[in-house]
DNA sequence: TGTTAGCACTCTCAACCTCTGACTGCTAAC
DNA sequence: GTTAGCAGTCAGAGGTTGAGAGTGCTAACA
């Protein structure tokens, strides 16, 4: 169904004004925000209109519009097709300058920020792919019989973890373990590894229980039920007012409590760079929306960022703040002019 | 000031009741639990004189007692005097078995544990102290320039991070300075390392920008600045009927959200083995008490562990919890007999 | 002097009403 | 197709009322 391009106007500035204010935006309002000249009355027939497509809703009949999901869906998608406003995040740059540092530091630290500029709760995975390539496996002799295992990647130490490891085998036993692991698994994909793990000739049968543990390690790692989930800013949900129903912010904290939950939710969506979740339709309980984005550091995909809020989300400054946190992550340096530009008004296009 | 057996009876059994409840105490309820023959009248004057004590408010004046903050205290005094009950909590014993482990899945683990057994969120930190023995420091080098550090204590590791260092020394020169490193630090406390950190020979000078990186990070891990903090079951808040008032909730989440200043406040009780703060007395915003217990593996203390909830705690059971996982951490096993003691009533003893 | 029964009093809470203001949908005219 | 005008609807605030809960006080009693 095409929308008139007068019903997409109005659409657009209700869901902007909606998501500004919060509260249910009458005919009058939009008169006043729409510039041209046109009567409220004209423009109640144009949003009774919209309500019966499904976009809109009344709270109760003497009450104003509020959108819908499917209103929200539409606006985003406006919002995606566009050129992205550059929101420069300060604080970013700095500390991503070194390259490899430990990846939870930086990874906390992005959070924090991403939390900051938006005000809304963000969420960061460390998705355990296939596809990251080892560099380096470490074995540390820490105890009798216990050895840190290391491994160092393309994109930094991602993983460390104890086994356990014969005792009693002499001195040399660790470093040569060490050597025949690293030959195995140096420069290889977690995937390779994976499937090389069935080829492990006699010479290197009596590492054959070192070898299975990291296998092991590495197959959990990959399996994607250890992702690390990183939470910050829990508290700003309650800077938005539909959290102060308290059932509201039950399933909020709820979805961020189960971090396992949060983790596979986060992950699931598939190939997609920059993913939008909006309210129920799309598994989110407690009136919430979910904005992902893919980050990669040097080319491998790391994980996703995102942020949580509520439906009524400023979705056009959390895509522009994840879209430039992507871009510093890749490299590529924003720009260094201040000028913002701001959209001219909410004009929804409905795709063709 | 003394209380009379019967006031302490009588308080102890509506401190009871309240945490039971969440409901103003009567008169008529205590005559009920009272047991022996008294009647309402006589316990309401009672109340009054509890009430002018300081002991306990009205929510208004047709309504029942609820206790203050100082009457929690002194019932908390009883349960920590008492002999605690031995409330035994499935599956920590399993995964503490293995005596070394990754220290972070330990905590993480054992705050599940604790706030699944009481129902409540929990706290670990892990305190970064001065007094833990250093055993072994590896340096292990990532990429040009850059290496990593890890230090393995008595206790597992706990600490890994990044450094840079020189570029172009040749091939020897990490594994020098490995084993010049270890030779300083090794078999050292902190606080040792920081004190010894002046004398440093003219040998050693080569190496001098590793020491200092090495040292800078040590103390900035035992500045306590870094402390790392785990919460689990955020959402148990949500089943205790005080914080569905929305502004103790808020300031509840607020709490675990600043994990640093809940790191430090959780760290700075000093060297109470168990310490009960109740309260905006004890500095806790949103109707909040913490009970914290220090724990330690093998001797070393590593950090506390508690648990956050409202003021109106099950703290005897609480209590009893944090004392078992406790005396788990400390190897001391409890026994294996089920048959767990209940207090006959909540007689509050005052402190002679 | 401590304990008790009885009663008047106070206060909350829920139900119910009314009034006001906010917006709408509809209609008739342009 | 657009508009002004108006009747209709509803939420929310404010006020009233009655029931229920639990107290404090008093006077009598052991």
């Amino acid at each position: 169904m095409e929308l008139s391009s007068r019903k997409r106007k109005i659409l657009g500035l209700l869901v902007e004004r909606y998501i500004k204010t919060a509260e249910p935006v009458s005919s009058g309002e939009i008169k006043t925000l729409y510039g041209e000249d046109i009567s409220s009355a004209t423009i109640r027939s144009e949003l009774a209109s919209l309500e019966e497509l499904g976009y809109l809703v009344q709270p109760h009949v003497s009450a104003g519009r509020i959108p819908t999901e499917a209103a929200y869906k539409l606006y985003v998608e406006n919002v995606l097709a566009g050129e992205k406003k550059e929101i420069r995040v300060a604080g970013v740059r700095d500390y991503l300058g070194k390259k490899i540092v430990e990846i939870e530091d930086v990874v906390r630290n992005t959070a924090r920020v991403i939390s900051d500029a938006t005000n809304y709760t963000s969420v960061i995975v460390i998705k355990n792919t296939d596809d990251i390539r080892i560099r380096e496996v470490k074995l540390v002799e820490v105890d009798a019989g216990k050895a840190l295992v290391v491994i160092i990647t393309d994109s930094g130490v991602i993983k460390d973890n104890i086994i356990e490891i014969p005792v009693n085998m002499g001195s040399g036993y660790v470093a040569a373990a060490n050597s025949v692991v690293n030959d195995l698994f140096a420069d290889k994909t977690l995937r390779d590894v994976k499937n090389a793990s069935a080829s492990i000739d006699d010479e290197m049968m009596q590492y054959h229980d070192i070898f299975d543990k990291i296998i092991k390690l590495l197959e959990e790692y990959a399996s994607g039920r250890h992702n690390k989930v990183f939470v910050e800013g829990t508290s700003k949900m309650f800077q938005h007012p539909e959290f102060s129903e308290i059932d509201n912010a039950r399933d909020f904290i709820r979805l961020l409590d189960e971090k396992d939950k949060l983790g596979e939710l986060m992950t699931n969506d598939g190939d997609i760079e920059l993913s939008v979740r909006i309210g129920k339709p799309d598994g989110l309980e407690g009136n919430c929306s979910m904005v992902t984005a893919r980050y990669s550091i040097g080319g491998a995909e790391i994980g996703k960022a995102g942020v949580i809020g509520p439906e009524r989300m400023d979705y056009d400054k959390v895509v522009s703040v994840l879209h430039y946190i992507q871009k510093v992550f890749n490299g590529e340096e924003a720009p260094d002019d201040d000028n913002n530009k701001e959209k001219k008004n909410g004009e929804i296009r409905t795709r063709e």
